[in-house]
DNA sequence: TCGGGATGCGCGATTATTCACAACGGCCCC
DNA sequence: GGGGCCGTTGTGAATAATCGCGCATCCCGA
């Protein structure tokens, strides 16, 4: 699930220590949360005893910032991208995609932020300024009606992120979704699924002109 | 905010030790999900030493219970009166509103699910099942061709749990809309948003013919 | 032989849980 | 009405487990 992250080392070789630590590291801070999560845990799951992580980080905190920071260098990449240009609604559709598949191929980070905000602890804000505040910075321009539809009545903001938590929030209730639907959650097909129902929400939202 | 909840007794007299420890536990584990939790915090909220919360609960795990109970009485009622009559748009409307409201007045239920599907531990399982699994019980009857939209191309019940999701994950992301947006998410005036954005999403949804 | 990396040991803090015991209120019986 | 009694609710002390982390040591490849 955190195997195969970006690696700046040429592609064959066996992932060093540290990387292999950082994998262990993230699945299990995604999954239980930061205070939950035992260092000792994870040395297992590398195959060391615990005190070696010392080697390769300074404490529990620094190797949870090392984490996010992988993290956050993978999902800030199709945002940058989406400002590239201008902000039509296929390019919204398009960028919304991405991100869907993104958040599929490694849940970890929605997990991360969805336990940072629920306890409101100090590395809430680290996710939210390199996640969300890009998208509210003053705008190079949105084109089209559509988005303005929000736009006037003041709900724009509150549109993105919604659409934003229909995606993560897949993400952090999977467990949920594979007992209710009888799937596994990030399967070919449930993608798929997710995919259409997320592009069908998004088209009647650009089509709908007001009741 | 786990206060003014049912209720058996005449009302007016102070509430029980049982009850305030509930209140108390309640916030936290909503806040810090189980493990993170202590007793001795439990404890100091409500304003005694932790070795007596066992005269009133048995272990950790039987307030955990305790809380889960509470609160999931107060939750499944909306959805068996939906459940009472056709499930027609302006109903699912109402239900959906019904449901928004519940969740701002009390946050704490999303919170826990929330905790629970992240770290898929057992608790998981009592949730879906009381919270989620009547949804999809084979239903009485469904009217109109909206909802259809959804049923014919197998998406109905992803749609459903999109919608929860919007719900509970604003809830459960209140924190990062405090500091985005700049205003208390659990305000009046967010409230009011929040369901402005939801009933435009659901009016497009039914309104939507396919593209 | 040198040094990065793994290890065993251990300290101090925190945790859930147990237990013996004290305060207190009501209740029966004389 | 008063004295004994008991059940409820609180307490401090103690225990065993776990955790983050520091330290001295050792191993092994360059």
């Amino acid at each position: 699930m955190a195997g195969m992250e970006s690696q700046a080392v040429p592609s064959d070789q066996s992932p060093t220590t540290a990387d292999r630590i950082l994998d262990a590291a993230e699945d299990l801070f995604a999954e239980k949360g930061y205070s939950a999560t035992s260092l000792g845990e994870v040395a297992d799951r590398v195959g060391i005893r615990s005190p070696s992580l010392y080697n390769h980080f300074k404490n529990k905190e620094a190797l949870y910032q090392a984490v996010l920071e992988r993290l956050l260098a993978d999902f800030s990449a199709p945002l940058m991208e989406l400002e590239n240009g201008p902000v039509t609604n296929d390019r919204v559709m398009y960028w919304l995609e991405t991100i869907v598949r993104q958040h599929h191929a490694n849940p970890n980070l929605a997990r991360l932020l969805q336990h940072a905000a629920l306890s409101g602890g100090p590395h809430t804000n680290e996710l939210i300024d390199r996640l969300f505040r890009p998208m509210f910075a003053p705008r190079v321009e949105i084109e089209g009606q559509s988005i303005s539809l929000f736009e006037d009545t003041g709900l724009q903001p509150w549109a993105v992120m919604a659409f934003n938590n229909l995606v993560m929030s897949y993400v952090t209730m999977a467990p949920m979704y594979r007992d209710l639907l009888g799937q596994d959650p990030f399967g070919e097909e449930a993608l798929e699924k997710q995919l259409s129902l997320i592009k069908t929400l998004l088209v009647a939202v650009f089509e709908y002109k007001g009741s």
